[in-house]
DNA sequence: GCCAATTTGTGCGTATGTATT
DNA sequence: GAATACATACGCACAAATTGG
């Protein structure tokens, strides 16, 4: 994989592009540590602006989470609890707010669930980790 | 509303709170447009990047849409179909990648739905147009 | 069609802070 | 303490898209 500087795509999409490649083929597995920002610098020749970039737009897409003096790693995607909901149930699905993000613990570029009761209660689930499924019990 | 560079929360956050804040109390109004990257440097002294670091944040989270050449306009929030499906419909979300972003004309910070019958049929949708309803015709 | 002004997009450089190992 | 890695923030320059005269 190489940056193309003169290409129509910028330099960050294309590296993501890259990433995002191994990302899906499993050549880089889920919990398995990205490149680190100086290791594609180094590598592909990028501003460190660059580099930043790409791992922010994965960021994201939720296909990597960052932690600060560690690194970027490849999101798990499978383990999702399905939860079944009955009917009359209504579902809606955003970005959750940096409050709600604290409050659930959610990393970045994954949405939340908001799920609404026939009697119009509200719950709120994260999307990585649920799925819902409509049916009776 | 004013940035303390001295503060623990950066100046891009404590920005991108202020907007926040005129947003969900309607004083930046739906389709109006954000103040622009030039306006933000100047009247709270910061640079273009941390501006565009705080409207970055707000797109992200769907709060607003940005165009080039035109600027940054307050998301339409209320305008949901509701769509009904029947028992046995499983509902996941998560970010859409960019080539779905591109098909659906989804801008950022908006997720998708991915709606699977119980065929096993799946069909994606716009998570800021469309609520799931769970309910027989 | 053209040009200028405005606005966002991309890319580089530098410096310093914070967190982890 | 040292090394590594990400976070914040400033500066600059030019490109691309839109709008208005």
């Amino acid at each position: 994989m190489t940056i193309d500087p003169y290409s129509d795509i910028p330099a960050y999409k294309q590296l993501a592009a890259g990433l995002r490649t191994m990302i899906d083929s499993g050549s880089l597995a889920p919990g398995q540590r990205v490149p680190s920002e100086s290791d594609l610098v180094q590598r592909y020749g990028v501003a460190r602006e660059t580099a930043r970039r790409a791992i922010a737009l994965l960021r994201a897409e939720g296909l990597i989470q960052t932690i600060q003096g560690q690194g970027s790693f490849v999101a798990d995607r499978q383990e999702a609890v399905t939860m079944r909901f009955p009917s009359g149930t209504e579902v809606a699905a955003r970005m959750p707010s940096p409050e709600e993000r604290r409050a659930f613990g959610v990393p970045e570029g994954v949405p939340i669930f908001i799920v609404r009761d026939p009697a119009g209660r509200e719950s709120k689930l994260r999307a990585d980790r649920n799925v819902i499924l409509f049916a009776e019990e």
